[in-house]
DNA sequence: TAACTATGAATGAAGG
DNA sequence: CCTTCATTCATAGTTA
């Protein structure tokens, strides 16, 4: 069982492949994140915005499509996806600690499937209360942070825009929020002194 | 009769898995049509049935029944998916179509941008919405002569099929033109040398 | 080289 | 009808 053949078509927009064949080989690679789009993301989500209305998510992707070619739907499926691991790993976490106080995330893989439990760190003081204290992305760079708005300074116009990510972030900075009521502000995503503003309102 | 009479879960059937986990553990397996199973419920849409009834699912889902445990509810589940997944492919590629403005009729093209699963605001959103399209497509095609029956001529068919029935089925794509409403006949699927006739009274 | 992990993409099932 | 959750498949990237 689990033989699924269904269309596996979507997906697109891709960087270049190692070599381009003429073949009639679509070369279905699935989109694969940028180290900048992947901290935009993260931003948003940390930002309270788990689940961004339709009219963020396009909005959203125009600002990842600065960084690489990227389509509505991975930035659906990024956050479906993130939000569906994040409670998943929680959930996880609370049940092992239910059972067994010392129980392990070791588990005994079996063919098949091999969806095993993995528990990274991280999710620790997790208050699901409405008062969010959330202060997380250490973006510390030089810009002014305003309050209720998050400020993305980005330079691109260089040879390394990578540097400010390489900068101080070991590589990602994310503190899985539950659900955080964030107030109505507004991320600010500072792109080649460009700031492009997605505001935050009802979250969901 | 209010409400629709169509029972929201009644998956009687539905195969066991490996349960060898806790013995009280339904497991709750959810649905894997198999891929013949698959071919007809795309024949079936693809024929233009793409809203069943009550008496076709149920007629449906017997015919799937031969093929592996399936309930009522996976048949109406899965058209209702099917038709909102088509809608929303359809309705994406239109406005790609729009935004992208290489829409060159060669193949061998990476896609343009990752198509998004929801509903893109296609003109600024105000607008009542509502606004069918109901254009659509010819419903011509390849069909038999035979207005008692119809017959599956799918194009496409590009991707890994599996290995069909046993015996000579017609192939099938993935390829979802729904037509609008053909003549009214009947379905009938071949499985086995035996045909199948689900008569499409009331399509939608 | 193969095996494993992380994660994007697809889909069944439900809720509203 | 639409959106969302949960489960699963497939694959890019990493490791032994």
């Amino acid at each position: 069982m689990g033989d699924h053949g269904r269309d596996r078509h979507s997906s697109s927009t891709l960087h270049r492949s190692t070599a381009d064949r003429t073949e009639t080989e679509p070369v279905r690679t699935r989109w694969t994140p940028k180290p900048e789009q992947i901290l935009i993301l993260e931003s948003i989500f940390n930002s309270g915005m788990v689940n961004p209305p339709k009219e963020e998510t396009v909005r959203i992707r125009k600002l990842l499509e600065k960084f690489g070619a990227v389509g509505d739907a991975n930035v659906f499926y990024w956050f479906q996806n993130r939000r569906s691991r994040s409670r998943r790993r929680q959930r996880q976490l609370q049940a092992s600690l239910m059972v067994d106080p010392r129980a392990a995330p070791g588990v005994t893989q079996q063919a098949g499937s091999g969806v095993l439990p993995h528990e990274p760190p991280t999710s620790s003081s997790s208050s699901s209360s409405t008062s969010s204290n959330n202060s997380s992305f250490p973006c510390s760079s030089s810009a002014s942070s305003s309050p209720s708005s998050y400020d993305f300074v980005m330079d691109d116009g260089s040879d390394d825009l990578f540097s400010m990510i390489s900068s101080q972030t070991p590589f990602m900075c994310s503190s899985d929020v539950p659900r955080s009521h964030c107030q109505p502000g507004t991320i600010t995503v500072f792109i080649d002194g460009v700031p492009s503003e997605v505001p935050m309102g009802p979250i969901d």
